[in-house]
DNA sequence: TCTGGGGTCCTAGGACCC
DNA sequence: TCTGGGGTCCTAGGACCC
């Protein structure tokens, strides 16, 4: 294995790494006082748990739980649906907080964020766990919810002394107390590190971070890959991983799905979810002002057998008009009558900045602007009125379902949640197409 | 976890060129 | 035709994250 080059930030520094506690459930008895106390959970509309209070959690409710067996272990849990807007809303204001303590603030997803406390003693006229404990209690003060903390020489030894201490734990772990704080953890727990790396490094005989940690560079550079020699040299106070002030102002894909209960084999309902996949994923992408290259559209049976294609596009574009045609054309491809579909996806990557876009001799130049200015009108309506007001009719057929389960529209465009996935999509295997659009 | 919905980065290997 | 070396770009797929 090549050695690939890296960079290692003058140290010591001192990171801080914040979590908050059972986010969802807590924003929830942030706004509505008399849950406080109760076992709160968030993911009615899903029909398993997306996040517990630690009141539930006390009963021994975790996330991923079917909302029926909640009722049978905690009758008296209090079940609401997930309100992404107030929780982005309290996201907002918590990284607002963390700004007035320094500039250097990464928004690393919805209820976490690093900040990087280089250098601010003096002007705080205290330690490092003095600012990190202000940081807390106006958190706590102003948002009403609680938040657990660590602080560290790395980002990787702020996120274990984070995790360490939950729910309103502020642990710092500094360069001499490494070692205390890696000898019982296991190997996987490391960010970074899953499950297929933990299996690998089981074969070395290490198990636990620490074992990881002393392990010789000759070793390490020998049968592990940069992103591990990254870990490995945070894990011993050497910081490499940057906090990354810029807010995210780009994608390489953008990518919609949908998953629908019950399944169906009505190819008619089953096209209209992927058209309105390819419509939120085109709005998304003129939002950030991308045009695509490439087209990915895939469709999951009852049996989870996936089936997908990819499309290279002659040119750029982030207009379902010119990409119906292609998915229609893909979607033939593979629908298989008779088979029951859960699920629908779009992705959109190869994607490129709107105006470096070059029209070609055989583009009709003429038709593209006139898109472009229905598209804008479309946005502009939507943005108004709602994300969904204007649609292709392809589209319309998802509505014959939808309708009922109240609509509950996406997510806002906010990355993370507190997910955490197994294997999510399994490789598909595409195969890949040239479409003229 | 019998199953959300988003994303990212890295690497090996092939295509193509001189 | 065979042989050899070296570079770049692109892609598929793996692994991981919230």
């Amino acid at each position: 294995m090549t050695t690939q080059p890296l960079t290692i930030r003058s140290w010591p520094r001192a990171i801080l790494h914040l979590d908050a506690d059972a986010f969802f459930a807590s924003c929830e008895q942030a706004v509505h006082p008399e849950l406080r106390g109760r076992p709160v959970i968030t993911g009615k509309e899903r029909g398993i748990v997306a996040a517990a209070s630690y009141e539930a959690k006390a009963k021994g409710i975790t996330r991923g739980v079917s909302l029926y067996d909640v009722k049978k272990i905690c009758p008296d849990a209090v079940i609401v649906p997930s309100d992404y807007e107030t929780y982005s809303l309290f996201s907002v204001r918590m990284f607002e907080i963390l700004r007035r303590f320094s500039p250097d603030v990464e928004e690393y997803s919805i209820d976490e964020a690093f900040v990087d406390l280089t250098g601010l003693r003096r002007s705080f006229h205290g330690p490092y766990g003095m600012i990190a404990k202000k940081m807390q209690e106006t958190i706590g003060t102003e948002l009403g919810i609680t938040v657990s903390v660590g602080v560290s020489l790395s980002k990787v030894l702020a996120k274990i002394g984070s995790k360490h201490n939950k729910p309103h734990g502020l642990t710092l772990i500094p360069g001499r107390d490494i070692h205390l704080y890696l000898e019982k953890l296991p190997v996987e727990k490391v960010w970074g590190i899953g499950p297929n790396t933990a299996a690998f490094l089981r074969k070395f005989g290490i198990i636990t971070a620490l074992q990881f940690a002393k392990k010789d560079e000759q070793f390490i550079q020998k049968h592990l890959s940069k992103p591990y020699q990254e870990i490995w040299h945070e894990l011993n106070g050497r910081s490499v991983y940057p906090v990354v002030t810029e807010s995210k102002s780009s994608y390489q894909s953008i990518s919609k799905t949908k998953t629908f209960t019950p399944p169906s084999g009505d190819e008619t309902f089953v096209f209209a979810q992927l058209s309105k996949n390819l419509e939120n994923a085109c709005i998304k992408a003129r939002r950030y002002k991308l045009s695509a290259t490439r087209l990915i559209l895939f469709l999951r049976t009852q049996e989870f057998r996936d089936a997908g294609l990819e499309m290279k596009l002659s040119r750029p574009t982030a207009y379902p008009i010119d990409l119906f045609k292609p998915l229609r054309e893909g979607f033939e491809q593979i629908y298989r009558a008779g088979s029951r579909y859960r699920q629908t996806g779009v992705v959109l990557s190869g994607l490129v900045p709107e105006e470096t876009v070059q029209y070609t001799l055989f583009d009709d130049t003429a038709k593209i602007e006139k898109f472009s200015k229905i598209y804008s009108a479309v946005d502009k309506v939507s943005e108004k009125f709602g994300k969904y007001t204007v649609y292709h009719a392809s589209s319309l057929p998802t509505k014959l379902q939808t309708q009922h389960e109240g609509e509950r529209g996406d997510a806002p465009q906010r990355k993370g949640e507190l997910f955490k996935g197994e294997n999510k999509r399994q490789r598909l295997g595409l195969p890949v197409l040239k479409v003229k659009v």
